[in-house]
DNA sequence: TAGATAGTGAACGAGCCGTTCACTAAATGC
DNA sequence: GCATTTAGTGAACGGCTCGTTCACTATCTA
C-alpha cells in the first residue's frame, strides 16, 4: 500500500511512473520540446534513475512508445463487414497517432539514422495492426469478397501505412474523409474481386 | 568575379553558400546532429546571418530542403512502359531520400506539430513526383492498359507515398526489391484494367 | 564621396545535457 | 532484529549549443 506517498519506489513500479510520466509530458509538449529534467520531476525521479534505464531521450521516448502500443493491443473482432472493420481499425490507428503515441513515433522518425535498432517498436505497433487487418481479410475470403491474394504482408499493411503516411507529413492523425478515401478508391478496389464486367 | 576570395557576399549570393553548407552538413552529420554554428562555419558566414532569415533550424533546414527539391525537379519523360516508368520515378524517389533531401524531410518530420506552415515543403516535393507519375498513367490510359480511374491524385501519390513511407519507418531508402514488390502487389493491380475473369 | 545597408565575429546569459557523488531508503541475508 | 547490499535521490558540475547583442567593416546607392 505504498500508493499515495510512494516513499521510494523502485524496479518496476518505478519504471511504470515513469513511462506514465514520458507519455504525459510527450502530449503536453511533443517529442521536440520533451525535457529529460522535466520527465523526472514530473515521475518525481532522479534524473540519474532516468539514465540508469536509457541512454538518451530517444532511447526513453521509444520504450515510452513500446509501452504504450503493447497496453495499446486490445484484441479486434470483426463484424463481417470488410469495408466498416478496416474503417474502424484505421480510425483506431488515427486516434492513437493524435496523442502521446504518435508523438513517441514522430520523434522516433525524427531521430531515426538507418535503424541499427528500433525495429522492435516498430514491430510491437505494426504487429496487432496486421493481425486484425489479417482476421477482417480472412474473414472477406470466406465469404468470397475479398481476394485470397490480399493476404499477402505488403497489402495487409497498406492501409495503415497510408494512415501511417499522412500523419507523419501532415503532423495531424488522418480524417474521417481521408481514411474514406484511402478505402474506396485504393484499399477495397484492390482486395476485392472484379469479376463483373 | 568574387568567387575565388568571396570578400563579403550579400543577398543571393550568401543565401545559395548557405544552403550549399546546410545541404553539406546535412548528409554529413544527419538533420538530428545539425549545428547552426558548423553550418555558419562552412558557409564562412556570420551566425547572425542565418538567423537574420530563418528563426530556427527547422526553418533553415525546411528552406534548404525546398531549395533542393526544387532544383532536383527534372522533367521527366515517360518510355511507355507503365511498369518499367513509375519504377523509374520511384527509384529517383529513393535515391533523393537517401541523400540530404532525405534528412531534410526527416527533419522536417520530426519536429512537426500539426503543421501550421511546412505545406510548401511537401508541394514542393510532391508536385514533381504527381506531375511525372500522371503523365505515365495518362500515356498508358491512351494505350488501355491504365484505368482512367487511375488518374485520381490519392492514385497518383499511391507509389510515392509507400515509398515515402519506407523510408520514414525504417530509415533509409527503399531497395529495389521493395519497389518491385509495391509495384507488383499494390499499384499495378489496382491501376490496370482487369477485364480478363 | 557620404550615407545607408548588410554581413562579420566575438562575446554573452541561459538552458539542457549527461555525469558524478554523498546521502538515504528499501530489500536481503544472517 | 540487525547489518549489509542494492537502488533511488537531489544537488552540483563542466560542457555544449542556443539565440541575441554589439562594435566594426565591406558593399551598395544616391
Amino acid at each position: 500500500m505504498s500508493e499515495s506517498t510512494p516513499g521510494r519506489r523502485r524496479g518496476e513500479e518505478l519504471e511504470q511512473a515513469i513511462f506514465k510520466a514520458t507519455i504525459e509530458e510527450l502530449a503536453e509538449v511533443g517529442y521536440a520540446n520533451l525535457r529529460i529534467e522535466s520527465v523526472a520531476a514530473r515521475a518525481r525521479a532522479g534524473k540519474a534513475s532516468l539514465y540508469k534505464r536509457w541512454p538518451s531521450r530517444a532511447h526513453l521516448v521509444r520504450a515510452a512508445g513500446r509501452h504504450l502500443a503493447v497496453a495499446a493491443d486490445t484484441s479486434y473482432e470483426p463484424t463481417g463487414d470488410v469495408r466498416a472493420d478496416l474503417a474502424d481499425v484505421m480510425r483506431r490507428i488515427a486516434d492513437f497517432q493524435g496523442g502521446s503515441g504518435g508523438e513517441a513515433v514522430r520523434g522516433y522518425v525524427g531521430e531515426l539514422t538507418a535503424a541499427p535498432d528500433g525495429e522492435e517498436l516498430r514491430d510491437d505497433i505494426e504487429r496487432p495492426r496486421v493481425r486484425a487487418i489479417t482476421r477482417i481479410f480472412e474473414a472477406g475470403v470466406r465469404e468470397g469478397v475479398v481476394r485470397p491474394e490480399a493476404l499477402a504482408p505488403r497489402i495487409v499493411n497498406l492501409a495503415p501505412s497510408l494512415v501511417t503516411h499522412y500523419f507523419l507529413t501532415r503532423g495531424e492523425p488522418a480524417p474521417q474523409e481521408v481514411i474514406d478515401e484511402i478505402l474506396d478508391l485504393v484499399v477495397m478496389p484492390l482486395i476485392t474481386e472484379r469479376e463483373h464486367r
